[in-house]
DNA sequence: GTCCATGCAAACGATTTGCATGCGT
DNA sequence: ACGCATGCAAATCGTTTGCATGGAC
């Protein structure tokens, strides 16, 4: 048995090709973020029939055994396979979702919460590099 | 002028009496969090045919431009008067939201972020104390 | 007077639910 | 064999959009 197979199987959960599929591209895709509908799109192309609520399902179980990590942006809720602390920076201009590391503590933020920690998610926005770049040659936007 | 139409006024926006009374509700709640759904209900207090598109188009320029602070829990969008850096503890079992202190120095989380930071949010999600010593008491998901 | 905000209705899109069937254990 | 997972359709719900009227500056 896979290693993928055993995460599932150790958080109580039972192993199914859909789930093994979806956890597998998550947890590949080292510091990207997806959308529920682009892991659906992804899985479509090897299994054509499975529909959006599965995914839903399998996405909604895997966070909430801590398998992976959610957020959400924009009405839409991203998953990414880093569970540990980092930060999510989200670009309000290009839409694209970055991680940085956190060289502070973050347990000891956490610390500070009356009650049982779950999870943690510190989401920054603004604007990336990029795009402030592209805006400055444009001369837009140079006054955020 | 109030103090409230000033923020306003100052943040490049026209003052208007649903404005006055949203930004007024949200900035006395300290502490509190509120969905848009809940601001709604407040307004129609004394404006009852202030439709729910309205509180909505107003609840995202304040955000916009950094009168008020947003995140997003559960699939709905959460806002608060309290703008710099703090903890947002969110329990899963009663859906509390309740604020914590930061105590470590969140600006130099920030500054690991390439680009320009607009506003930050760190969510943390877990059970409170309260769910907490209940569920013990009637033995359930002591487990977690 | 001009432009932005409001009020209202209708649309939209992400996510969820109910139920029958299928599969993992 | 049992119980949870999948597949499918339809519904739900928060939020957005288009457009006419009204109000702030």
């Amino acid at each position: 048995m896979g290693i993928i197979e055993e995460q599932i199987k150790s958080h109580g959960l039972k192993v199914t090709p859909q789930r093994v599929k979806i956890l597998e591209y998550i947890k590949e895709g080292d510091g990207e973020h997806f959308s529920a509908e682009s892991i659906h799109q992804y899985v479509k192309k090897e299994n054509p029939n499975i529909p959006a609520a599965t995914v839903y399902n399998i996405l909604k179980v895997f966070t909430e055994r801590g398998l992976i990590n959610s957020f959400e942006v924009n009405g839409r809720a991203m998953y990414e396979g880093r569970v540990e602390p980092h930060i999510n920076f989200y670009c309000e201009s290009c839409g694209k979702i970055t991680d940085s590391e956190i060289h502070g503590d973050i347990r000891s933020i956490e610390a500070e919460v009356k009650g049982k920690v779950l999870s943690s998610v510190l989401l920054v926005k603004g604007i990336c590099e990029e795009c402030l770049k592209s805006e400055k040659e444009n001369g837009i936007l140079q006054e955020i």
